[in-house]
DNA sequence: GTGGATGACTCAGAAAGCTGGTT
DNA sequence: AAACCAGCTTTCTGAGTCATCCA
């Protein structure tokens, strides 16, 4: 790697219109002064350590796939073990039936007779219909809220927390400086004097930008009217200096938000103790909810079951007084979910048109609800759809998992939107919850889910140039701590051996989260599932190996398990020792004196704007950017993409990204050590026939005709194995035979010629595949003589036999290869890691230099998410 | 200055949906 | 050539982080 500037286009902080002039990466310098591999950072050593075998063998022999994978692993150093089945603590849910999605096609089954009616009606239109079309949502909603809450039925639709302070009727007030305005009056007074004081301070700052692209001066700044469709000129915002990002816009309009449509009873009954019982729509729509999901792991989770039974038996108490139903195991919901099930086909099969259809009632709704107008131009929000109601499905032991999302109503809703703009009309019969004009927010709506009483936001997409641009400001500020995460390092380590407990647990802790790329870890309630991250790790999260190995296994974000066997610093092995002294046991903290809020106080004084999770996006990206170092680059395009999505995977590794297996993937491996066996056993043939016309080639290939000459060889092929596969393949020529004569039949008949008789088929059958049977009957291979790969016909034959070998140990390789890499992305998930640490520059850049396109590292919405650094790479 | 509550935003894996290659 | 399916992309919404406010 001679072009030591170009290779770093991620990781170096500069300015981006600096760019041109990248200085060299400054932890570089200090590898003259510092001993042994002390400028690697942290992350990068343990992820060689951990997988150094086949990352940097410097030979291009491919990797012997399988076989290196399990056997070898018992003479490794630990640390260089792969982590053990990584499995998952939580149970996969089954592919899940969606409350929306079969009312949408309930709505659709009921609604096919009459829809002939509308379709002159053009389809904007019909979208936005929905709203007042619905019956029942013009009379005052009905429904009761969630039953978890036994307590919050009387004003249910006010969140607790938030009753105080929505009660009041005056017409405007200041909430947390913000400006508010009651639904109704989109503007007042106060808010104009608040918004035009942070207008005009933000205009300013943006018409420093100059740079700003055509499509700006075209209208009117103050205007916030939806109505221009600019396709023309894109706006660059990273072509602007922007001071001042406190200041989300300065004008903001939007259409508000879709609801999802309203539950559509099916009337089938519940069984319970055997016996029918037919259920009060509001108790049917929730034992829906419950009945969609029968086959999914959530519904044999025990908190699950419980949760859900308690919500539903406190409404049909609410809408069915005197029911019977009190003990779940009595309940059968089979009823309800073969009526799912059978929507669910229905919705399968649906014609092309009908499909159709529905994407364009989509399409329509998204052009309407999915873009906002931001400052004057067309950006496109991330989430417009309302969230439906259904139960929740919290993730590991959470201990409200199964409980009643409540449908979530305008009344619950709150607008943010410009003062200047049209504020868009509640469903008719109803009211937004509140109209606010607050720009130092990015939100367009918001409300607060019922279960745990969360925010839930409507704001812009990825795309948009708001989301952009922190992106950004996270991807410099990691090129930032590129800078001083040397000194950084440096005083941590000191620390280690700090006097005092809690500096010396903020540095172990630092220590950790920058080695292993651990998440802060914030305190968390009880009322949410037990994972913690590296400030809330406990005595039992981490054992001890002396002489310095430590051994974590707990839950991170999501019940993701973690477990990593790491060697570490020997002062930190110590400190970790401390840390667990006795009297200190199981279920306390390892850090007890430190916090979150401590630690980050702590990096704010090290470099502005530092924080723990900056250590996680800079360890990512520049893990990446060391990984590529390792692309072939004489390689093939196929090569180079190999090698990125290798380096992608260790980015994946460090930042302990999983997924779970999927259902087929025992199946598809077989299937595919299958297809090499297959192919193996084709080459053996053809080179049995080679041997007999040319004896020397057996001498110079002695692996093709031995079961033990490992991956090379033939190993895995086996007598009972080869006669099954012939087998296998005289019966598919047979069908393939037989069919063809039916197929040729039927087009004589139709050309009124005289159909071919069964004698023809057998004769057929006869050449091609009867001799065979009648061998394989008796358990014997057909000799080689008679699977003549390659017609004798087209010149010399041992010439087209030894190429058809070599094409064959091709297809075997690539075949191989193809195993070894879907193995190791068994449990890895690429696409968070893509999505959210690597920094943009650092993938654009390498497509450049090794000529590979950017399509094939971005997909259509990452290059889109990522337009900024696409442009700033480009020049 | 500490610690808890609040609020807004980023990050996360599952599931749905789509696509393109195979049979 | 329709049906299938595996892998990839997009959508969905739950689960984190962290700044700020306030007592």
């Amino acid at each position: 790697m001679s072009s030591s500037d170009s290779d770093d286009p991620g990781l170096t902080t500069i300015t981006v219109k600096q760019l041109q002039t990248v200085p060299r990466p400054r932890f570089t310098q200090a590898s003259d002064s510092d001993s042994d591999d002390e400028d690697q950072p942290l992350a990068q050593k343990i992820l060689q350590k951990r997988k150094a075998a086949p990352i940097l063998a410097p030979a291009k022999q491919p990797p012997s796939a399988l076989a290196s994978d399990s056997d070898s692993e018992d003479d490794k150093p630990l640390a260089q073990r792969s982590r053990p089945q990584p499995s998952k603590a939580v149970p996969k849910p089954l592919p899940a039936r969606r409350a929306s999605t079969t009312a949408a096609v309930a709505a659709i089954v009921a609604a096919t007779s009459d829809s002939d009616s509308d379709d002159d009606v053009p389809l904007a239109q019909k979208v936005k219909a929905p709203p007042t079309k619905r019956p029942a949502q013009a009379t005052a909603p009905k429904r009761k809220p969630a039953a978890h809450n036994d307590s919050s039925d009387s004003d249910s639709d006010v969140p607790l927390a938030k009753k105080v302070k929505s009660n009041s009727n005056t017409p405007a007030k200041k909430e947390n400086g913000r400006v508010v305005s009651t639904p109704g009056k989109s503007t007042t007074t106060t808010s104009k004097a608040k918004i035009t004081a942070s207008t005009s301070k933000a205009t300013a700052t943006k018409t420093n930008g100059k740079v700003k692209v055509k499509a700006e001066s075209k209208k009117s700044p103050g205007s916030d009217e939806m109505d221009e469709e600019e396709e023309g000129e894109e706006y660059k915002w990273w072509l602007e200096q922007n001071a001042n990002d406190t200041i989300k816009w300065t004008t903001l309009a939007h259409n508000g938000v879709y609801f999802p449509p309203e539950y559509v009873p099916h009337k089938i009954p519940l069984v319970y103790d055997n016996k029918e019982i037919a259920l009060h729509p509001e108790a049917e729509e929730i034992a829906s909810y419950y009945a969609q999901m029968l086959e999914t792991d959530h519904a044999k989770n025990p908190t699950f079951v419980r949760n859900f039974f308690k919500d539903f038996r406190a409404i049909l108490n609410r809408v069915q007084p005197g029911h019977p139903i009190t003990d779940f195991d009595k309940c059968n919901f089979t009823r309800m979910y073969d009526h799912f099930e059978k929507l669910r086909e229905i919705k399968r099969n649906m014609s092309k048109e009908d499909k159709q259809k529905l994407k364009d009632e989509k399409d329509a709704i998204k052009s309407i609800y999915g873009f906002a107008t931001l400052d004057g131009r067309k950006e496109n929000l991330g989430n417009y759809n309302i969230e439906p109601p259904g139960l929740f499905r919290g993730r590991g032991d959470h201990p409200r998992t199964g409980c009643y999302k409540r449908r979530v109503r305008p009344e619950d809703i709150t607008i943010n939107i410009g003062p200047k703009a049209k504020v868009p009309p509640p469903p008719p019969g109803h009211r937004w919850k509140n109209v606010i004009h607050d720009n130092k927010v990015g939100w367009l709506a918001m409300w607060r889910e019922n279960v745990n009483d969360q925010f839930k936001y409507v704001q812009f997409g990825a795309t948009s140039s708001l989301k952009g641009q922190s992106d950004l400001k996270k991807f410099e500020k990691a090129r930032n701590l590129k800078g001083c995460v040397d000194t950084i390092r440096r005083d941590y380590m000191a620390e280690l051996r700090d006097k005092s407990m809690a500096i010396r647990q903020r540095a172990t802790a630092l220590y950790l989260i920058d080695k292993l790329a651990l998440r802060a870890g914030n305190e968390k309630g009880e009322d949410e599932a037990d994972t913690v991250g590296c400030c809330s790790l406990r005595y039992e999260h981490v054992t001890l190996q002396p002489p310095n190995i430590l051994v974590f296994d707990f839950l991170g974000k999501d019940s993701v398990r973690y477990y990593n066997a790491v060697p570490v610093d020997d002062q930190v092995f110590k400190n970790i020792r401390i840390f667990k002294k006795p009297p200190k046991t199981e279920g306390e903290e390892l850090f007890d004196r430190l916090t979150t809020t401590g630690l980050n106080n702590h990096l704010k004084s090290l470099m502005p704007g530092l924080s723990a999770k900056v250590f996680r996006t800079y360890n990512a990206s520049h893990t990446l950017q060391e990984e590529l170092k390792n692309t072939p680059a004489n390689g093939t395009i196929q090569e180079k993409i190999l090698a990125y999505n290798r380096a992608n995977r260790r980015v994946a590794e460090l930042c302990n990204h999983q997924r779970a297996v999927g259902k087929a993937f025992g199946t598809q491996m077989e299937k595919l050590q299958d297809r090499i066996r297959a192919l193996k056993y084709q080459r053996q043939r053809m080179a049995l026939q080679l041997a007999a016309l040319d004896p020397k080639y057996k001498r110079k290939h002695p692996a093709f005709y031995t079961t033990e000459g490992g991956e090379e060889g033939e190993a895995n092929l086996s007598p009972e194995w080869n006669l099954a596969h012939e087998r296998d393949l005289t019966a598919k020529e047979r069908v393939r035979i037989e069919a063809k004569f039916e197929k040729d039949n039927a087009e004589r008949k139709a050309r009124k010629e005289k159909p071919l008789g069964k004698a023809d088929l057998q004769a057929k059958l006869n050449e091609a595949v009867t001799r065979k049977e009648k061998l394989l009957a008796k358990d014997k291979l057909p000799s080689v003589k008679e699977f003549p790969p390659l017609s004798e016909r087209s010149g010399n034959l041992t010439e087209r036999l030894a190429s058809g070998i070599d094409k064959i140990t091709d297809r075997i390789k690539n075949t191989l290869l193809q195993i070894e890499d879907k193995d190791e992305n068994k449990t890895i998930a690429l696409g968070t890691s893509k999505l959210n640490y690597n920094d943009p520059r650092i993938t654009i850049a390498w497509s450049k230099k090794h000529g590979v396109p950017i399509e094939k590292s971005f997909t259509r919405t990452l290059r889109d998410k990522f337009k900024w650094a696409m442009d700033v790479v480009a020049k």
